[in-house]
DNA sequence: GACTAAAATGTTATATTATTACATATACTG
DNA sequence: CAGTATATGTAATAATATAACATTTTAGTC
């Protein structure tokens, strides 16, 4: 079985399961969620799910979503910088951006304090382009 | 029992508590640790702590750290916009930032979707100023 | 192919965080 | 003081996440 590139090795078969699972969820998915999906294809316990979420997640094909405590497919394979959700109050709807000088701008902010920023969680809640129209 | 001004009133016994408990502890806390210090206070359940915290986040005088599943007395009282907090990777020290333009920028950002955004959170890891001193 | 090391996986138990449901008490308003 | 809203107490349980350990698979090397 052959890679794709040289760079990013194969998915493995859990990893396939639960990323296919995430994406056709089409929205953020929680953990607990996901193996109930997956238990058709043979999971059994959360460990399984989370483990497989994060070695995603740590090839940045997943992010996790901290105020919810759920899981969404990165909207790009292989993009770079802090990816920024907005989450609607109303629907639940999910959407992620990328805004490099966004990123940038809150790169820069604590370092008159010394603080050398790493990464950044940005979740932006409000009522989504739909909701507003339909309200 | 009179009050502070006509727009604050008083602080229940409860909120009185978890604040200075979350004040003394000079740093962020989960709730079940903060449920351990005040168990001398006669505090017996969680839910306890969860309510109080959040009749104290709802008027502002603390906040919740997402990331962490923590909470923190704020800065300052009665502040207006988001706050920013930069957490350090390897002390765990938290601290809490206001800016008001970087508020508006993120608030302004997925309005070309006709998202109309509503608050947000903005959580920034790395490495604070005394532990990149001592590294 | 056989050997090895590293990574991934399976499984059970348990830890941590948070809420539901319902009873009681206290404070505010007319 | 009666009525209402808010705050509080308490028990049970739900939802989220990880520790510990055994086993299997994979990838690389001889």
């Amino acid at each position: 079985m052959s890679q794709p590139d040289s760079t990013t090795p194969s998915l493995t078969k859990n990893q396939l399961l639960v990323l296919e699972a995430l994406r056709s969820a089409g929205q953020a998915a929680g953990a607990y969620q996901l193996l109930e999906v997956l238990r058709d294809k043979g999971f059994k316990a959360p460990l399984q799910v989370y483990r497989t979420l994060n070695q995603l997640a740590d090839r940045g094909l997943v992010h996790r979503i901290e105020s919810l405590n759920a899981w969404m497919a990165c909207c790009d394979d292989h993009h770079h910088g802090t990816p920024i959700f907005a989450i609607c109050n109303d629907c639940g709807n999910v959407t992620e951006y990328l805004d490099h000088s966004l990123t940038e701008t809150i790169t820069a902010l604590p370092t008159d304090t010394g603080f050398q920023p790493d990464r950044s969680i940005i979740e932006i809640y409000g009522q989504c382009g739909a909701c507003v129209a339909s309200s």
